[in-house]
DNA sequence: AAGCGGACAGCATACGTATTCAGTCGCCCC
DNA sequence: GGGGCGACTGAATACGTATGCTGTCCGCTT
């Protein structure tokens, strides 16, 4: 071994008096190996500093000991603002990945790029976890790809039957009936839904047909005035709620499909001179590390991203593994606080 | 090639009707492989749909077009809560590193374990950006066995000299003149700084020691008792300020050493029957998403997290290169909202 | 004493790509 | 028409690890 290279097997294998193969396996605690020359050889790497090289391992081994997340953003390409809720998501995938010896590549994707092939055909990673709203155009047709070429994948989102693969989601419908049920315990009578009711975001739809199933069982009435699109960003929260005052329906209640939409709406009523929530009771949905902090706090509900990112990291192993996963349907959990 | 095997160049070379050697060729742009030939390999390729296999492309290679993003967090592992500063300078660096080719393996250190040796030696990837505050133990020593590694790295902070390395940091002593000026300039005399002022965290103290020198600079007293440290969250910005208060000490302006503190502060000081910024004037530090949403909005001194992440990555790839590399101070910028 | 099986380790090779070196061919020039 | 040059391609091999198969040694059984 030359100086200032990187040691080999082979170089450990020499110190020690056996063969490179004999490295391999006491390195990887196989149990032909004797302890004593499994210690033996241990103590001379970890002498020299030596580490597998995961590159060789990964190409003799067909695996790579790590996950990819792909991030899909809406639209707007705004570039470095990502999603608080996904980024909450990051940081439990991160700490999942680690627990279970997983390295974690991540990536945003422009929605159009050759991503549903790239990563794990080129043998970077084991398996794919999907992260984005939105049912985009192609959306469908690529997992069915990924399906076909036999690629691993988890996705978040919602349950739709129409895209295939295990997905891991929340609850949405059962969110917006609570949202509702919330509001209505509280003695709001017309209340507006902001974000998308079309079937391009079934996430922000399903919560909407849950407000609208709370509102039916309480025998109130379900006016489409009152229901505008927005997209999840603070901007079009305060664009969707200044379009909501214009139409000059009354209202006396707002359920945001995401808490960056209840806080722009907020700031909208609050320019329109109404209080929160005295004139208008408003809560979101995910709360994300803003809505606490707001002024007044956002009453939100709250999907468990700790868990979440737990189970995609796992459920994504299990398939890994060739072991059997079924979707799961997180609980969302309302959390009152002075907004409603 | 069997069916459902992954195509290798080799099945390539059979199709087109010439050796393995030449599709590599082609496939990477190489002048001496003519166009006919390149064109005819490429539509075989993108037929069969073949990627090339990152890990034996690394492994001959030796390197990887992979950078790796360390993050190192203060000792309250809450676990799933990043220090929101960070996560708008992940979105940068992510979209840096496709913008050059580079995949970016991101993941949470432990300060205790063997990152220092973990990620380049095992050639997972070409070199690390470290990221994290604080000035913890070993991390002076860990960054000097770095550079003796020969791995190369780059990492957010403070110009620290006592660190090696290349630093990409922000002005934290121009900052924190700043805001202290900002805070004279609206009539405040008295200016409490929440944040910790020791050694351990340069940035903080680098902020405390800009503040003291704009105090000087204007024939103000510095009053010790008016410090209190803090770590960069909101609920020790709470704590902070509570204890500030508990002093008895009048003020009537804070600092706050991130904008967590900040809105941590302000909410002790809406507890304590404050007005902001009647009673008391608040800035804080970062520009986190969560500063503009707060009530008052939060006047803070912007770090342009966007040109930081560009600049951790480009100069790493510098330094990859074996190019020679300088440390860069970014200005910050005051962001005047209603909180002062 | 011969035979047998278990524990252990080595030989050879495979993984898929990139590169070095050695051609082969056609063509131009003198 | 021979020498030489440029353009292009192929054979061989290296990268470092993991694994199937083989071989050796030893103790134990019959």
């Amino acid at each position: 071994m030359a100086a200032g290279d990187k040691p080999t097997s082979f170089d450990i294998a020499a110190l020690a008096g056996v063969s490179q193969p004999t490295v391999s396996r006491a390195l990887r605690g196989d149990r032909t190996v004797s302890a004593a020359t499994r210690l033996r050889i241990e103590a001379i790497a970890a002498q020299l500093n030596y580490k597998v090289d995961k590159n060789a391992s990964a190409l003799r081994r067909g695996s790579t000991s790590t996950l990819a997340l792909l991030f899909f953003e809406d639209p707007a390409p705004d570039g470095s603002r990502i999603n608080p809720f996904f980024l909450s998501m990051l940081g439990s995938i991160l700490h999942t990945c680690g627990a279970r010896g997983y390295d974690l590549l991540t990536s945003f994707q422009q929605l159009s790029a050759d991503w549903h092939v790239d990563y794990e055909d080129s043998r970077k990673a084991d398996g794919l976890i999907l992260l984005g709203y939105g049912d985009f155009d192609d959306y469908s047709r690529r997992l069915d790809q990924l399906v076909a070429q036999g690629t691993h994948f988890v996705r978040w989102g919602s349950a739709d039957p129409a895209h295939p693969g295990t997905v891991i989601g929340c609850d949405n419908f059962g969110g917006g009936r609570d949202a509702g049920q919330h509001l209505i315990d509280r003695g709001r009578r017309s209340i507006a839904f902001l974000g998308d009711a079309s079937s391009h975001y079934p996430e922000s739809r399903d919560r909407y047909r849950g407000l609208t199933a709370a509102l039916q069982a309480a025998g109130l009435p379900v006016d489409p005035g009152l229901q505008v699109d927005a997209l999840s960003s603070e901007a079009s929260g305060y664009d969707a709620a200044s379009r909501l005052l214009a139409r000059g329906i009354a209202f006396d209640g707002i359920f945001a499909a995401s808490d960056m939409i209840a806080l722009g709406a907020m700031r909208a009523l609050a320019e329109a001179g109404l209080s929160v929530p005295g004139d208008v009771a408003i809560i979101g949905f995910d709360d994300i590390p803003a809505a606490s902090l707001a002024q007044p706090p956002l009453t939100t509900i709250r999907q468990d991203y700790a868990r979440a990112g737990e189970l995609l990291v796992d459920m994504l192993i299990r398939r890994i593994n060739r072991r059997e996963t079924a979707p799961a349907l997180l609980p969302p959990e309302l959390v009152v606080r002075k907004s409603s």
